[in-house]
DNA sequence: CACGACCTTGACATAGTGTCAAGTGATATC
DNA sequence: GATATCACTTGACACTATGTCAAGGTCGTG
């Protein structure tokens, strides 16, 4: 029993990651995930009380599934500064596109929702400090540029290596996974540490 | 009549314009228009047949009252490639905090309505054009960095000046706008021109 | 058997968009 | 001066999606 009770809940969780991955985005309704999970739409309020819940729990079906904490864990390792920016922007690059279409969905209804919205924020907050922490890291090693106090280093970080970023060069104009990668590195380099 | 008739055209305009400026952003309704308009819900129908309409109406608007022909004129008559890059910037960096009210309500509604899409990639597709022409200015005068070929040098000029990065630093992180400015003019020269 | 957990069915409230039809009042035209 | 036309009002309606509620069904377990 208890068994089903998760199995009923995962068979949601993962019929909403599908419809949103291959779906038209973030229109994927309540009725749209109960039809793909083989369930009434009842059942699905039973289990997520709201379409923000649904959409958080989501992500974080996603996250145990993908490693990303291990990931990160690695570029906290590293041994200077450089690597260690380095590290954190291959991990976080490469996990945007894992997951992009729930971000997507959950983005597309802050505007009027209140808890998609702290859901929303929470998530690029944690994003924040690890740029903060990637920033103190070269600030440790003399290697942050002189420009700007560490906090607009943090900001302009974070807002490079922003989700909406990766949509427009990813999805907008057809860059490759592993060509935005490199550029976000390259641009990192040159907006917040010394010249070489 | 004439006359009455672009009054009523111009107050529901002006009305939305001010809803938008003032409200908490793109969840202005119909109904709200109407209302501070002084006017029927039905009035507003009258003259725009629905909501992405009225929001592309108002772009309108606010363009022809706000010199941006005038200022992006004033760029393509630099000088000199790098001139014309900083004037470019100069330009559309200090519209965007004009028309980011309404820029915000069409994006937010964008995701589920085609017109609204629509109109926005029209938008868009307009700033990149600016971009790709300051690009080309660089490389007529062989300033551009020999990192990427034209288009992705437009590709990354067009998502570093992106509505979406000024409310992240702007909006987000609190940044004066004169220091975004300059911090995009900055980081423009660093990622697609010859290091000097 | 009876209980409770899980799920179904179907009805309902709500919010906002967009449509429709009938009516009002001022202005222009014959 | 009657009449037609235009710009607008009023009020009702259909539609869509979210979220709520109540009543009932089914299955495993005590």
């Amino acid at each position: 029993m208890a068994d089903d009770r998760r199995s009923t809940r995962d068979r949601i969780l993962q019929a909403c990651w599908r419809l949103l991955e291959e779906g038209d985005g973030g229109q994927t309704r309540m009725s749209d995930v109960a039809k793909a999970a083989g369930v009434s739409r009842q059942a699905v309020y039973l289990h997520f009380s709201n379409r923000a819940e649904l959409l958080v729990a989501v992500t974080r079906f996603i996250d145990a599934r993908s490693e990303i904490d291990a990931r990160l864990a690695a570029s906290r390792q590293a041994s200077c500064g450089l690597e260690r920016l380095d590290a954190f922007i291959e991990a976080w690059g490469n996990y945007i596109p894992v997951v992009h279409p729930v971000c997507r969905a959950l983005l597309e209804m802050a505007p009027g929702d209140e808890a998609a919205r702290l859901a929303w924020d929470d998530r690029m907050t944690a994003l924040r400090e690890g740029c903060e922490a990637a920033v103190n890291a070269l600030a440790s090693d003399n290697e942050l540029s002189a420009q700007h106090p560490a906090s607009a280093a943090t900001d302009l970080l974070w807002t490079l290596l922003s989700i909406r970023n990766w949509e427009q060069l990813v999805e907008g104009c057809g860059w490759a996974q592993v060509a935005y990668v490199a550029e976000m590195k390259r641009l990192a380099r040159l907006a917040i540490t010394k010249p070489s």
